[in-house]
DNA sequence: GATAAACGAACCAATTTTATACCAATTTGA
DNA sequence: TCAAATTGGTATAAAATTGGTTCGTTTATC
Protein backbone atom coordinates (compact mmCIF):
# COMPACT_ATOMS: atom_id res chain seq x y z
CA UNK A 1 0.00 0.00 0.00
CA UNK A 2 1.19 3.36 -0.67
CA UNK A 3 0.82 4.90 2.67
CA UNK A 4 2.88 2.45 4.07
CA UNK A 5 5.32 3.78 1.98
CA UNK A 6 5.05 7.22 2.60
CA UNK A 7 5.06 6.14 7.33
CA UNK A 8 8.41 4.27 6.23
CA UNK A 9 9.55 7.02 4.49
CA UNK A 10 8.44 9.46 7.17
CA UNK A 11 9.93 7.62 9.94
CA UNK A 12 7.52 5.51 12.47
CA UNK A 13 9.42 3.30 12.82
CA UNK A 14 12.97 4.02 12.02
CA UNK A 15 13.57 5.15 15.65
CA UNK A 16 13.53 1.21 16.19
CA UNK A 17 15.67 0.06 14.43
CA UNK A 18 17.80 2.82 14.44
CA UNK A 19 20.19 2.30 16.94
CA UNK A 20 22.84 0.08 15.35
CA UNK A 21 24.13 -3.45 16.08
CA UNK A 22 22.93 -4.77 19.71
CA UNK A 23 22.43 -7.89 18.68
CA UNK A 24 19.72 -9.40 15.97
CA UNK A 25 18.43 -12.08 17.81
CA UNK A 26 14.44 -12.27 18.89
CA UNK A 27 16.22 -11.39 22.51
CA UNK A 28 17.02 -8.16 20.98
CA UNK A 29 14.41 -6.96 19.52
CA UNK A 30 12.17 -7.47 22.63
CA UNK A 31 14.64 -5.07 24.46
CA UNK A 32 14.72 -2.44 22.29
CA UNK A 33 10.75 -2.68 22.22
CA UNK A 34 10.75 -2.73 25.84
CA UNK A 35 12.96 0.24 25.84
CA UNK A 36 10.66 2.01 23.66
CA UNK A 37 7.81 0.85 25.82
CA UNK A 38 9.08 1.96 28.68
CA UNK A 39 10.93 5.36 28.13
CA UNK A 40 7.55 6.61 26.38
CA UNK A 41 8.08 6.33 22.53
CA UNK A 42 4.48 4.05 22.92
CA UNK A 43 2.34 4.98 25.91
CA UNK A 44 -0.25 3.51 26.88
CA UNK A 45 -3.15 2.46 25.03
CA UNK A 46 -1.11 3.25 21.99
CA UNK A 47 -1.19 0.89 19.11
CA UNK A 48 2.25 -0.83 18.10
CA UNK A 49 3.00 -1.12 14.03
CA UNK A 50 1.80 -4.44 12.58
CA UNK A 51 4.12 -7.09 12.91
CA UNK A 52 4.65 -7.54 8.95
CA UNK A 53 5.85 -3.30 9.07
CA UNK A 54 7.85 -4.15 12.48
CA UNK A 55 9.73 -7.10 10.70
CA UNK A 56 10.50 -4.88 8.43
CA UNK A 57 11.53 -1.97 9.90
CA UNK A 58 13.72 -4.27 12.15
CA UNK A 59 15.09 -6.15 9.03
CA UNK A 60 14.08 -9.46 10.55
CA UNK A 61 11.38 -12.37 9.72
CA UNK A 62 7.52 -11.58 11.17
CA UNK A 63 8.29 -15.28 13.12
CA UNK A 64 11.35 -13.32 15.06
CA UNK A 65 8.71 -10.13 15.40
CA UNK A 66 6.27 -12.80 16.78
CA UNK A 67 8.62 -14.15 19.76
CA UNK A 68 9.57 -10.72 20.91
CA UNK A 69 6.28 -9.84 21.08
CA UNK A 70 5.00 -13.07 22.46
CA UNK A 71 7.92 -12.19 25.60
CA UNK A 72 6.59 -8.49 25.58
CA UNK A 73 3.15 -10.07 26.37
CA UNK A 74 3.96 -12.55 28.82
CA UNK A 75 5.48 -9.73 30.70
CA UNK A 76 2.07 -7.75 30.14
CA UNK A 77 3.51 -4.91 28.77
CA UNK A 78 1.38 -5.51 25.62
CA UNK A 79 -1.97 -6.79 24.46
CA UNK A 80 -2.25 -8.48 21.08
CA UNK A 81 -6.14 -9.00 19.29
CA UNK A 82 -6.72 -10.53 15.71
CA UNK A 83 -7.57 -8.52 13.42
CA UNK A 84 -7.02 -5.21 15.05
CA UNK A 85 -3.31 -5.20 16.33
CA UNK A 86 -1.15 -4.80 19.63
CA UNK A 87 -1.46 -2.36 21.92
CA UNK A 88 0.36 -0.94 25.11
CA UNK A 89 -0.69 -1.88 28.23
CA UNK A 90 1.81 -0.34 30.26
CA UNK A 91 1.56 2.73 32.88
CA UNK A 92 4.98 4.22 33.94
CA UNK A 93 6.29 4.27 37.03
CA UNK A 94 5.42 7.50 37.04
CA UNK A 95 4.12 8.54 40.60
CA UNK A 96 0.65 10.01 40.67
CA UNK A 97 1.20 13.25 43.28
CA UNK A 98 -2.54 13.58 44.38
CA UNK A 99 -4.03 17.32 43.73
CA UNK A 100 -3.92 17.52 47.15
CA UNK A 101 -7.98 18.43 47.53
CA UNK A 102 -8.79 15.26 45.85
CA UNK A 103 -7.40 13.15 48.72
CA UNK A 104 -8.57 14.82 51.67
CA UNK A 105 -12.01 14.59 50.65
CA UNK A 106 -13.91 11.08 51.52
CA UNK A 107 -17.28 10.13 49.42
CA UNK A 108 -19.55 11.50 52.53
CA UNK A 109 -18.05 14.95 52.46
CA UNK A 110 -18.50 14.84 48.68
CA UNK A 111 -21.91 14.53 48.94
CA UNK A 112 -22.37 17.05 51.85
CA UNK A 113 -20.90 19.74 49.85
CA UNK A 114 -23.06 19.05 46.83
CA UNK A 115 -26.18 18.88 49.87
CA UNK A 116 -24.60 22.81 50.45
CA UNK A 117 -24.53 24.05 46.91
CA UNK A 118 -26.57 22.35 44.61
CA UNK A 119 -30.49 22.67 46.30
CA UNK A 120 -30.07 26.82 45.89
CA UNK A 121 -28.27 26.46 42.37
CA UNK A 122 -31.48 24.05 41.13
CA UNK A 123 -33.34 27.30 42.76
CA UNK A 124 -31.65 29.93 40.57
CA UNK A 125 -31.59 27.52 37.47
CA UNK A 126 -35.43 27.03 37.57
CA UNK A 127 -35.20 30.94 37.50
CA UNK A 128 -32.72 31.59 35.18
CA UNK A 129 -32.42 28.93 32.48
CA UNK A 130 -32.91 30.12 28.88
CA UNK A 131 -34.89 28.28 26.08
CA UNK A 132 -31.22 26.81 25.02
CA UNK A 133 -30.11 25.83 28.52
CA UNK A 134 -33.10 23.82 28.65
CA UNK A 135 -33.00 21.98 25.02
CA UNK A 136 -29.17 21.45 26.30
CA UNK A 137 -30.43 19.23 29.32
CA UNK A 138 -32.68 17.20 27.71
CA UNK A 139 -29.79 16.35 25.10
CA UNK A 140 -27.72 15.23 28.49
CA UNK A 141 -30.57 13.56 29.80
CA UNK A 142 -31.07 11.54 26.37
CA UNK A 143 -26.90 10.71 26.78
CA UNK A 144 -27.82 9.53 30.08
CA UNK A 145 -30.91 7.06 29.70
CA UNK A 146 -28.97 5.32 26.54
CA UNK A 147 -26.12 4.66 29.05
CA UNK A 148 -28.15 2.14 30.93
CA UNK A 149 -25.22 -0.54 30.69
CA UNK A 150 -22.25 1.62 30.86
CA UNK A 151 -21.33 3.05 33.67
CA UNK A 152 -18.31 5.44 32.76
CA UNK A 153 -20.39 7.12 30.08
CA UNK A 154 -23.14 7.01 32.84
CA UNK A 155 -20.47 9.12 35.00
CA UNK A 156 -19.85 11.23 32.62
CA UNK A 157 -22.93 12.51 31.67
CA UNK A 158 -24.09 12.48 35.11
CA UNK A 159 -21.50 15.11 35.63
CA UNK A 160 -22.30 16.83 32.75
CA UNK A 161 -25.39 17.02 34.01
CA UNK A 162 -25.33 18.43 37.00
CA UNK A 163 -22.59 20.91 35.68
CA UNK A 164 -25.46 22.39 33.63
CA UNK A 165 -27.75 22.81 35.84
CA UNK A 166 -24.96 25.18 37.15
CA UNK A 167 -24.53 26.68 34.22
CA UNK A 168 -28.20 27.42 33.89
CA UNK A 169 -27.87 29.62 37.59
CA UNK A 170 -26.05 31.96 35.01
CA UNK A 171 -24.18 33.03 37.66
CA UNK A 172 -20.55 32.80 36.93
CA UNK A 173 -19.26 32.02 40.27
CA UNK A 174 -21.32 29.33 41.03
CA UNK A 175 -20.68 27.71 37.90
CA UNK A 176 -16.88 27.93 38.81
CA UNK A 177 -18.08 26.55 42.45
CA UNK A 178 -19.48 23.23 40.60
CA UNK A 179 -16.25 22.92 38.34
CA UNK A 180 -14.99 22.35 41.81
CA UNK A 181 -16.79 19.72 43.18
CA UNK A 182 -16.86 18.24 39.76
CA UNK A 183 -12.89 18.11 39.55
CA UNK A 184 -13.12 16.01 43.02
CA UNK A 185 -16.14 13.91 40.99
CA UNK A 186 -14.89 12.41 38.23
CA UNK A 187 -12.13 11.77 39.62
CA UNK A 188 -10.75 7.94 39.31
CA UNK A 189 -10.11 7.69 43.57
CA UNK A 190 -13.99 6.23 43.58
CA UNK A 191 -14.17 4.27 40.72
CA UNK A 192 -14.26 0.92 41.80
CA UNK A 193 -17.63 2.34 44.57
CA UNK A 194 -19.42 3.53 41.43
CA UNK A 195 -18.97 0.19 39.66
CA UNK A 196 -20.95 -1.48 42.45
CA UNK A 197 -23.50 0.94 42.87
CA UNK A 198 -24.35 1.94 39.54
CA UNK A 199 -26.04 -1.14 38.43
CA UNK A 200 -28.43 -0.91 35.46
CA UNK A 201 -31.41 -0.58 37.88
CA UNK A 202 -29.68 2.42 40.13
CA UNK A 203 -29.06 4.02 36.96
CA UNK A 204 -32.85 3.41 36.17
CA UNK A 205 -33.51 5.34 39.14
CA UNK A 206 -31.13 8.19 38.89
CA UNK A 207 -32.45 8.81 35.75
CA UNK A 208 -35.81 9.25 36.83
CA UNK A 209 -35.14 11.87 38.87
CA UNK A 210 -32.83 13.53 36.54
CA UNK A 211 -36.13 13.77 34.39
CA UNK A 212 -38.34 14.65 37.20
CA UNK A 213 -35.94 17.55 37.91
CA UNK A 214 -35.39 19.08 34.84
CA UNK A 215 -39.08 18.61 34.04
CA UNK A 216 -39.16 20.98 37.52
CA UNK A 217 -37.20 23.15 35.51
CA UNK A 218 -39.12 23.30 32.41
CA UNK A 219 -42.02 24.54 34.96
CA UNK A 220 -40.13 27.44 36.43
CA UNK A 221 -40.95 25.41 39.82
CA UNK A 222 -38.33 26.40 42.10
CA UNK A 223 -39.62 24.78 45.53
CA UNK A 224 -40.48 21.43 43.22
CA UNK A 225 -36.72 21.46 41.67
CA UNK A 226 -35.26 22.05 44.72
CA UNK A 227 -36.92 19.09 46.81
CA UNK A 228 -36.28 16.85 43.99
CA UNK A 229 -32.65 17.74 43.86
CA UNK A 230 -32.22 17.00 47.67
CA UNK A 231 -34.05 13.81 47.20
CA UNK A 232 -31.79 12.74 44.51
CA UNK A 233 -28.64 13.46 46.89
CA UNK A 234 -30.22 11.90 49.56
CA UNK A 235 -30.58 8.76 47.40
CA UNK A 236 -26.99 9.08 46.11
CA UNK A 237 -26.20 9.57 49.84
CA UNK A 238 -28.03 6.26 50.93
CA UNK A 239 -26.65 4.25 48.50
CA UNK A 240 -22.78 5.33 49.52
CA UNK A 241 -23.59 4.18 52.58
CA UNK A 242 -25.67 0.88 52.13
CA UNK A 243 -22.87 0.03 49.89
CA UNK A 244 -19.70 1.08 52.44
CA UNK A 245 -21.48 -1.46 55.48
CA UNK A 246 -22.84 -4.08 52.85
CA UNK B 1 -5.80 7.60 -2.68
CA UNK B 2 -3.14 8.29 -0.63
CA UNK B 3 -2.35 11.19 -2.45
CA UNK B 4 -5.68 13.07 -2.28
CA UNK B 5 -5.11 15.10 1.57
CA UNK B 6 -1.63 15.61 -0.01
CA UNK B 7 -3.18 17.39 -3.05
CA UNK B 8 -5.83 18.81 -1.02
CA UNK B 9 -4.40 22.20 -0.17
CA UNK B 10 -7.15 24.37 -0.49
CA UNK B 11 -9.49 22.47 1.69
CA UNK B 12 -10.40 23.92 5.17
CA UNK B 13 -9.01 20.78 6.53
CA UNK B 14 -5.83 20.71 5.42
CA UNK B 15 -4.00 21.27 8.09
CA UNK B 16 -5.62 18.15 9.94
CA UNK B 17 -4.25 16.29 7.41
CA UNK B 18 -0.90 17.87 7.23
CA UNK B 19 0.73 16.66 10.05
CA UNK B 20 2.75 13.27 9.93
CA UNK B 21 0.56 11.46 12.43
CA UNK B 22 1.88 7.75 13.10
CA UNK B 23 -1.52 6.37 12.98
CA UNK B 24 -3.35 3.93 11.17
CA UNK B 25 -7.68 3.89 11.74
CA UNK B 26 -9.93 5.22 13.26
CA UNK B 27 -7.87 5.38 16.81
CA UNK B 28 -5.51 8.02 14.66
CA UNK B 29 -7.84 10.01 13.49
CA UNK B 30 -9.46 10.21 17.13
CA UNK B 31 -6.10 11.48 18.32
CA UNK B 32 -5.69 14.04 15.66
CA UNK B 33 -9.00 15.58 16.35
CA UNK B 34 -8.93 15.81 19.65
CA UNK B 35 -5.41 17.60 19.49
CA UNK B 36 -6.92 19.46 17.12
CA UNK B 37 -9.96 20.87 19.54
CA UNK B 38 -7.39 20.46 22.50
CA UNK B 39 -4.86 23.51 20.91
CA UNK B 40 -7.74 25.06 19.72
CA UNK B 41 -7.25 24.91 16.53
CA UNK B 42 -11.35 24.16 16.92
CA UNK B 43 -12.51 26.66 19.61
CA UNK B 44 -15.90 26.05 21.82
CA UNK B 45 -18.93 26.43 19.93
CA UNK B 46 -17.19 26.21 16.39
CA UNK B 47 -18.52 23.71 13.61
CA UNK B 48 -16.38 20.82 12.41
CA UNK B 49 -16.39 20.32 8.50
CA UNK B 50 -18.79 17.40 7.64
CA UNK B 51 -18.04 13.86 7.93
CA UNK B 52 -17.57 13.91 4.11
CA UNK B 53 -15.69 16.30 4.03
CA UNK B 54 -13.20 14.97 6.51
CA UNK B 55 -13.21 11.65 5.04
CA UNK B 56 -11.61 12.88 1.96
CA UNK B 57 -9.17 15.06 4.24
CA UNK B 58 -8.02 12.33 5.88
CA UNK B 59 -8.29 9.77 3.13
CA UNK B 60 -10.49 7.20 5.35
CA UNK B 61 -14.12 6.32 4.60
CA UNK B 62 -16.96 8.34 5.85
CA UNK B 63 -17.77 5.49 8.44
CA UNK B 64 -14.24 5.42 9.18
CA UNK B 65 -14.11 8.93 10.88
CA UNK B 66 -17.62 8.48 12.45
CA UNK B 67 -15.62 6.19 14.39
CA UNK B 68 -13.41 8.76 15.58
CA UNK B 69 -15.87 11.19 15.76
CA UNK B 70 -18.14 8.86 18.05
CA UNK B 71 -15.23 8.55 20.28
CA UNK B 72 -14.52 12.09 20.37
CA UNK B 73 -18.20 12.53 21.23
CA UNK B 74 -18.31 9.87 24.14
CA UNK B 75 -15.34 12.04 25.93
CA UNK B 76 -17.86 15.33 25.49
CA UNK B 77 -15.71 16.97 23.24
CA UNK B 78 -18.30 17.03 20.25
CA UNK B 79 -21.68 17.31 19.73
CA UNK B 80 -23.84 16.56 16.77
CA UNK B 81 -26.91 17.12 15.34
CA UNK B 82 -28.40 15.17 12.49
CA UNK B 83 -29.07 17.98 9.36
CA UNK B 84 -26.85 20.89 11.26
CA UNK B 85 -23.05 19.49 11.59
CA UNK B 86 -20.70 18.71 14.61
CA UNK B 87 -19.77 21.44 16.92
CA UNK B 88 -17.06 21.77 19.91
CA UNK B 89 -17.97 21.54 22.93
CA UNK B 90 -14.99 21.80 24.72
CA UNK B 91 -14.02 25.19 26.68
CA UNK B 92 -10.20 23.98 27.63
CA UNK B 93 -9.24 22.36 30.79
CA UNK B 94 -10.75 23.76 34.12
CA UNK B 95 -7.40 24.57 35.44
CA UNK B 96 -6.76 27.44 32.61
CA UNK B 97 -10.33 28.61 32.41
CA UNK B 98 -10.83 32.09 34.51
CA UNK B 99 -8.78 33.92 36.99
CA UNK B 100 -11.16 36.56 35.23
CA UNK B 101 -13.94 35.19 37.21
CA UNK B 102 -13.68 37.83 39.48
CA UNK B 103 -14.81 40.40 36.78
CA UNK B 104 -17.44 38.45 35.51
CA UNK B 105 -19.08 38.11 38.74
CA UNK B 106 -21.60 40.79 40.05
CA UNK B 107 -21.81 41.79 43.78
CA UNK B 108 -25.69 40.04 43.48
CA UNK B 109 -24.35 37.06 41.83
CA UNK B 110 -21.99 36.88 44.73
CA UNK B 111 -24.51 37.66 47.42
CA UNK B 112 -26.87 34.75 45.53
CA UNK B 113 -23.45 32.27 45.29
CA UNK B 114 -23.40 32.68 49.69
CA UNK B 115 -26.49 32.02 49.55
CA UNK B 116 -26.28 28.69 47.91
CA UNK B 117 -23.44 27.40 50.24
CA UNK B 118 -23.36 29.41 53.55
CA UNK B 119 -26.11 28.01 55.22
CA UNK B 120 -26.03 24.20 54.70
CA UNK B 121 -22.07 25.66 55.34
CA UNK B 122 -23.22 26.36 58.94
CA UNK B 123 -25.57 23.50 59.80
CA UNK B 124 -22.26 21.42 58.84
CA UNK B 125 -20.24 23.99 61.12
CA UNK B 126 -22.87 23.75 63.94
CA UNK B 127 -22.35 19.83 63.72
CA UNK B 128 -18.70 19.52 63.91
CA UNK B 129 -17.11 22.53 65.51
CA UNK B 130 -14.77 21.49 67.66
CA UNK B 131 -14.37 23.77 71.03
CA UNK B 132 -10.94 24.93 69.33
CA UNK B 133 -13.13 25.87 66.58
CA UNK B 134 -15.32 27.74 68.54
CA UNK B 135 -12.68 29.63 70.47
CA UNK B 136 -11.11 30.91 66.93
CA UNK B 137 -14.33 32.20 65.89
CA UNK B 138 -14.80 33.86 68.92
CA UNK B 139 -11.38 35.50 69.04
CA UNK B 140 -12.37 37.04 65.63
CA UNK B 141 -15.58 38.56 67.15
CA UNK B 142 -13.54 40.36 69.40
CA UNK B 143 -11.77 41.90 66.49
CA UNK B 144 -14.43 42.21 64.32
CA UNK B 145 -16.07 44.27 66.87
CA UNK B 146 -12.87 46.10 67.39
CA UNK B 147 -13.15 47.45 63.93
CA UNK B 148 -16.48 49.77 64.59
CA UNK B 149 -14.39 52.88 62.95
CA UNK B 150 -12.15 50.34 60.31
CA UNK B 151 -13.92 49.32 57.21
CA UNK B 152 -11.10 47.63 55.93
CA UNK B 153 -10.08 45.67 58.99
CA UNK B 154 -14.07 44.66 59.44
CA UNK B 155 -13.91 43.40 55.83
CA UNK B 156 -10.88 41.30 56.04
CA UNK B 157 -11.79 40.03 59.78
CA UNK B 158 -15.58 39.71 58.24
CA UNK B 159 -14.16 37.17 55.12
CA UNK B 160 -12.18 35.33 58.19
CA UNK B 161 -15.17 34.94 60.15
CA UNK B 162 -17.06 33.53 57.63
CA UNK B 163 -14.23 31.13 56.00
CA UNK B 164 -13.76 30.10 60.02
CA UNK B 165 -17.14 29.04 59.67
CA UNK B 166 -16.48 26.87 56.67
CA UNK B 167 -13.46 24.81 58.06
CA UNK B 168 -15.67 24.80 61.29
CA UNK B 169 -17.61 22.42 58.71
CA UNK B 170 -14.30 19.99 58.71
CA UNK B 171 -15.38 19.30 55.38
CA UNK B 172 -11.78 20.24 53.36
CA UNK B 173 -14.22 20.34 49.71
CA UNK B 174 -16.27 22.89 51.34
CA UNK B 175 -13.29 24.70 52.75
CA UNK B 176 -12.24 24.79 49.09
CA UNK B 177 -15.28 26.24 47.59
CA UNK B 178 -15.28 28.93 49.98
CA UNK B 179 -11.83 29.85 49.32
CA UNK B 180 -13.21 30.72 45.94
CA UNK B 181 -16.05 32.33 47.61
CA UNK B 182 -13.88 34.91 49.45
CA UNK B 183 -11.40 35.08 46.25
CA UNK B 184 -13.77 37.30 44.52
CA UNK B 185 -15.33 38.76 47.91
CA UNK B 186 -11.74 40.44 49.25
CA UNK B 187 -11.53 41.47 45.61
CA UNK B 188 -10.87 45.14 44.81
CA UNK B 189 -13.69 45.63 42.54
CA UNK B 190 -16.08 46.43 45.40
CA UNK B 191 -14.24 48.30 47.66
CA UNK B 192 -15.48 51.82 46.95
CA UNK B 193 -19.15 50.32 47.10
CA UNK B 194 -18.42 48.87 50.69
CA UNK B 195 -16.89 51.91 51.85
CA UNK B 196 -21.06 53.71 51.45
CA UNK B 197 -22.63 50.66 53.15
CA UNK B 198 -19.93 49.96 55.80
CA UNK B 199 -21.16 52.70 58.34
CA UNK B 200 -20.37 52.19 61.35
CA UNK B 201 -23.93 51.56 62.43
CA UNK B 202 -24.08 49.29 59.73
CA UNK B 203 -21.00 47.38 61.31
CA UNK B 204 -22.53 47.04 64.03
CA UNK B 205 -25.96 45.72 62.53
CA UNK B 206 -23.56 43.02 61.05
CA UNK B 207 -21.82 41.98 63.91
CA UNK B 208 -24.74 41.73 66.18
CA UNK B 209 -25.39 38.89 63.52
CA UNK B 210 -22.13 37.52 63.56
CA UNK B 211 -22.29 37.19 67.04
CA UNK B 212 -25.77 35.51 67.05
CA UNK B 213 -24.59 32.98 64.54
CA UNK B 214 -21.31 32.30 66.66
CA UNK B 215 -24.02 31.86 69.82
CA UNK B 216 -26.02 29.20 67.80
CA UNK B 217 -23.05 27.54 67.03
CA UNK B 218 -22.00 27.13 70.48
CA UNK B 219 -25.76 25.52 71.26
CA UNK B 220 -25.28 23.18 68.32
CA UNK B 221 -28.52 24.62 67.08
CA UNK B 222 -28.51 23.92 63.61
CA UNK B 223 -32.08 25.20 62.30
CA UNK B 224 -31.45 28.63 64.61
CA UNK B 225 -27.51 28.80 63.09
CA UNK B 226 -28.26 28.29 59.34
CA UNK B 227 -31.43 30.60 59.75
CA UNK B 228 -29.16 33.24 61.06
CA UNK B 229 -26.91 33.39 58.45
CA UNK B 230 -29.86 33.51 55.59
CA UNK B 231 -30.74 36.67 57.44
CA UNK B 232 -27.41 37.99 57.76
CA UNK B 233 -27.33 37.24 53.80
CA UNK B 234 -30.66 38.63 53.16
CA UNK B 235 -29.43 42.06 54.94
CA UNK B 236 -26.58 42.04 53.12
CA UNK B 237 -28.41 41.92 50.18
CA UNK B 238 -30.89 44.54 51.12
CA UNK B 239 -27.81 47.01 51.60
CA UNK B 240 -26.71 46.15 48.38
CA UNK B 241 -29.53 46.81 46.55
CA UNK B 242 -30.43 50.08 48.91
CA UNK B 243 -27.08 51.24 48.05
CA UNK B 244 -27.12 50.28 43.99
CA UNK B 245 -30.90 51.89 44.09
CA UNK B 246 -29.88 55.21 46.40
C1' DG C 1 27.66 -32.69 9.87
C1' DA C 2 24.17 -31.78 13.59
C1' DT C 3 21.37 -28.68 15.85
C1' DA C 4 18.88 -24.74 16.85
C1' DA C 5 17.64 -20.44 15.47
C1' DA C 6 15.94 -17.50 11.91
C1' DC C 7 13.70 -17.06 7.52
C1' DG C 8 9.91 -16.92 4.19
C1' DA C 9 5.75 -18.13 2.29
C1' DA C 10 1.13 -19.67 2.48
C1' DC C 11 -3.03 -19.93 4.79
C1' DC C 12 -6.61 -19.16 8.72
C1' DA C 13 -9.57 -16.32 11.84
C1' DA C 14 -11.09 -12.07 13.67
C1' DT C 15 -11.47 -7.37 13.05
C1' DT C 16 -11.41 -3.13 10.73
C1' DT C 17 -11.94 -0.34 6.80
C1' DT C 18 -14.11 0.68 2.59
C1' DA C 19 -17.69 1.66 -0.67
C1' DT C 20 -22.59 2.39 -1.43
C1' DA C 21 -27.11 3.23 -0.73
C1' DC C 22 -30.73 5.14 1.63
C1' DC C 23 -33.11 7.56 5.68
C1' DA C 24 -34.04 11.64 8.81
C1' DA C 25 -33.47 16.25 10.33
C1' DT C 26 -31.90 20.69 9.32
C1' DT C 27 -30.51 24.47 6.47
C1' DT C 28 -30.72 27.12 2.37
C1' DG C 29 -32.70 29.62 -1.27
C1' DA C 30 -35.97 30.45 -4.78
C1' DT D 1 -44.05 28.66 1.76
C1' DC D 2 -41.95 24.85 -0.50
C1' DA D 3 -38.36 22.21 -2.78
C1' DA D 4 -33.49 21.30 -3.18
C1' DA D 5 -29.19 20.83 -0.95
C1' DT D 6 -26.70 19.73 3.09
C1' DT D 7 -25.62 16.99 7.11
C1' DG D 8 -25.72 13.38 10.49
C1' DG D 9 -27.66 8.30 11.25
C1' DT D 10 -28.03 3.50 9.78
C1' DA D 11 -27.29 -0.75 7.22
C1' DT D 12 -24.77 -4.08 4.32
C1' DA D 13 -21.44 -6.54 1.75
C1' DA D 14 -16.88 -6.65 -0.18
C1' DA D 15 -12.05 -5.74 0.52
C1' DA D 16 -8.09 -4.91 3.27
C1' DT D 17 -5.66 -5.34 7.51
C1' DT D 18 -3.90 -7.86 11.43
C1' DG D 19 -2.67 -11.40 14.67
C1' DG D 20 -2.40 -16.77 14.81
C1' DT D 21 -0.60 -21.03 12.75
C1' DT D 22 1.93 -24.31 10.01
C1' DC D 23 5.77 -26.05 7.39
C1' DG D 24 9.73 -26.39 4.54
C1' DT D 25 14.18 -23.97 3.79
C1' DT D 26 18.26 -21.34 5.02
C1' DT D 27 21.84 -19.74 8.13
C1' DA D 28 24.82 -19.71 12.11
C1' DT D 29 27.27 -22.13 15.51
C1' DC D 30 29.39 -25.80 17.61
Amino acid sequence: MAKKAEFDMNGLTDHLAADLSPGRGAGAITARLRNAIETGVYSDGDQLPPERQLATAFDAARSTIRKALNQLEKDGLVQRRIGSGTYVTYSGPISEQGDEIIDLVSPLQLIEARFAIEPYMTRQAALHATKRDLENIEAILVRLEGSRNDEPAFSRWDGEFHQQLARCSRNPLIVRLYQNINEVRSHAQWRAMRRTILTPEQIDAYNIQHRQIYEALCERDLKTGSKRIEEHLEKARQDLIGAESG
